[in-house]
Order: C-alpha cells, then sequence, then structure tokens
DNA sequence: GGGAGCATGTAACGGGTTACATGATTGG
DNA sequence: CCAATCATGTAACCCGTTACATGCTCCC
C-alpha cells in the first residue's frame, strides 16, 4: 500500500501515483491554495472558479472527497475549536500532499476535454421541432453566456490583486474568453440559420 | 403508466413526457433521422457526429438505452434476416417516439451545457508544476485542436449534400468553429503566460 | 488460416447526484 | 424571532464505464 498516512520512503514516493478521479484532483488543487479549508469553503470556492472551466461538485461528494484525501494522506484535518460546539473541519494540504499534486501536474497526461452542449444538440436535432423556439432558445443562451462572463471577469479581477493567484486569474481570463466566443458563436449561429 | 407500448390516448400524449437521460433523448435523436439502424450502427454514428458537440455512449450503454427505448414505445425492432445466423438488431423511430422528441425539442428547456476543461484546471493549478510542461502540453492540445476541426468540417460537408441533415450539417460547422475558436483561444493563452 | 471489422450482450463497479436530516450562528 | 447562511453528514439510486465473452463474415 502506497498512501497509508505515516511515513513514506522516497523510493515510494518515485513509484506510482494513486489513480484518482478527476474531483479528487480539483480538491486537492484547491488546497494547495494554502490556508485550512472547511468543506463548505471547498465548495464556495469550487463554485465561484472550478465551475467556470470544469464543474462544481455537489457539497456531498466534496466532503467525500476530502475524506479520501485524509484518509490517503494527501490532507490532513482538525476541528476548529471555537467557544460553543459550532463544529468546522479544517482541511489543509501534507507535504506528501504537494509532491503528489506536482507530479500529477508534471507527469499525468489530461485526460479528454468534455464538451456535452444540450443547445447545440437540439439544433442538430431541429428537424424535430419548431425553429422559432430554437432560435429563441439559442438568444436566452447567448445572453446567459454574456452574463456567465461579466462574472468571469469580476472574479478574474479579484484574483489579480494577489499574484499568488497569477494562474487562477489567468484561467479566469480564460473563462471570460470562452464565454464571449460562446456567445459570438451563437449569433454567427443564428445568422447561419437564416441563410 | 404512460409509454407501455400499446395504443395511447390523445390525453396521455398531451400530458407528461418520460423523464429520461441525456443519452435517451441523443439515441432517439439519431433514429429520428429516418432509417433502420442496428446498435453498431448507432455507436457509428455518435461517434462521427454527436462526439464533436455532445459525447460519445459506450458502446454497451447504446445497447441499453435501445431496450430501454423500445420498452417505452418510442422504438420498434426487427431481426434482418439474411441467409445464415449473422443476426443484427434494427431499430427504428415509432410514430410515439417522433411526437415525443418533438415535444422534447420544443418544451424540455436545455441541461446547463457541461465543459470539463482538464487543460484549464491544470492552468489553473499551474503553481504547483513545471511552467514549461504546462506550455508543451497546451501545444500539443492546440494542434489537437486543429485536427479535430478538420475532422468536423470533413463531416460537415458530407451532411451538405443531403438537405435532410441540413441542422446536423450546421451543427457540424458549428463544431468545426468551436475548435478553431478553441486553438486559437490557446494561442492567446501562451502569450498570456509571457506577460 | 487468420486478422480486421461487424455485432451483441453481461457483470462488476464506482463516481456522483438528489434528497433528506440536523443543528448552530448571525443579522435584520 | 425568523430567515438566511454556515456546516456536515447519510442513504438511495443510477448512469455510464470498463472488462469480458462470444461468434459471425469478409478479405487477404
Amino acid at each position: 500500500m502506497l498512501f497509508h498516512g505515516g511515513q513514506v520512503s522516497a523510493d515510494e514516493v518515485t513509484s506510482e501515483l494513486p489513480e484518482l478521479p478527476a474531483t479528487s484532483w480539483a480538491v486537492l488543487g484547491i488546497l494547495s491554495f494554502d490556508s485550512e479549508l472547511s468543506g463548505y469553503d471547498v465548495k464556495r470556492w469550487a463554485d465561484q472558479s472550478l465551475a467556470f472551466f470544469y464543474w462544481a461538485p455537489s457539497q456531498s461528494q466534496i466532503y467525500t472527497e476530502l475524506r479520501r484525501l485524509e484518509r490517503l494522506g494527501l490532507a490532513t484535518s482538525r476541528v476548529e475549536q471555537t467557544h460553543a460546539a459550532k463544529s468546522r473541519r479544517l482541511y489543509s494540504i501534507t507535504s506528501l500532499g504537494r509532491r503528489v499534486i506536482r507530479r500529477w501536474a508534471d507527469e499525468v497526461p489530461p485526460e479528454p476535454v468534455v464538451l456535452k452542449h444540450s443547445h447545440i444538440l437540439r439544433l442538430w436535432a431541429a428537424h424535430n421541432g419548431d425553429l422559432d423556439r430554437l432560435r429563441a432558445s439559442l438568444r436566452a443562451y447567448r445572453d446567459q453566456a454574456l452574463r456567465t462572463a461579466d462574472a468571469a471577469e469580476a472574479h478574474a479581477r479579484g484574483a489579480q490583486r494577489e499574484s499568488a493567484w497569477r494562474f487562477s486569474g489567468i484561467a479566469l481570463e480564460w473563462s471570460e474568453r470562452f464565454s464571449r466566443d460562446e456567445a459570438a458563436r451563437i449569433d454567427w449561429l443564428l445568422e447561419r440559420l437564416d441563410a
């Protein structure tokens, strides 16, 4: 067994990385931005950054992943002790976790990009439905994409201030562009449908 | 029970649509392009069109969906009888299936678009890894996106010839654009990383 | 003869979701 | 005081995947 929570020899570290589902890496990634975080915090982070280019895991899943990471020794937790009950379990990445995420970043080839575009699915099958409704639906989607772009832009500005978030800021800039391109592509599509 | 494979009254048809997973609708959509198809055919179709903007369900899943559609009365099947054994089950959409997919197209709001961009996830967490490796990985992805664009373009040209595929052709044109935009966005990203 | 493609199916597994349940704290 | 937010956790469920198994047909 590789990750048993105790000391890990250099040999073990250089051998194999654990095979983890994408969500695990994403959550470990959030923890890698330093600072202790509760499951609740992780959820908020995910909704405000990950969600733009990856996806937002459900609340229950996040707690599951945090427990998994701790079991593997990639994270530790302590219970915050304030005055009363208000239990809040704070997780942080371990040094093993840091080594492992570094190897993940450098060595594990990225999985294929997943796109499930329900609007294009409907366009593709548009011979079954009403074209005007489709157009209206596409226009609504375009407007929504622009709002998403604005949200990403706002978050990107927030990240800009701290140089530690440099890359996460750039990822959010990318997300903004993605959404604007997406909106422009819908405009193109609407014109194309009239031709 | 709404869909029991027998006669369905007008009242039942106007009441509720069955709640089906996205894959069901996608497979029913493939069947809606007329013609009888085997599970194997459906899989090829999915790989060559759906995969560009949605995703390619696994072979086993497709057979499962076809059985489900038949159970619900949205499709029927017959076994093709050639000389010898070589059994091949051909599915086709029923008139109930046509009515139901029409209502799906017109009435069921599209689910949110799913994007799981593993490359941006890595960028976002790039403080954990080596920047040059990331750049190389991004360049490889950009080249791959351009190849995908070429493939979509080729399929789009194929669809153009049959006016029945008009919308599926446009969906493929959209896919081509998507991939070219994606490549351009990666180029922007590479420059942005140098700044 | 043998490999590639055609064709279908089962079984195990797990990742992730929804729904439910509970309770503390804070602010209007 | 009540609603919203903070905070965590369990249980049921199922979609979809991988792996495995089988056998035909066509063509070199």
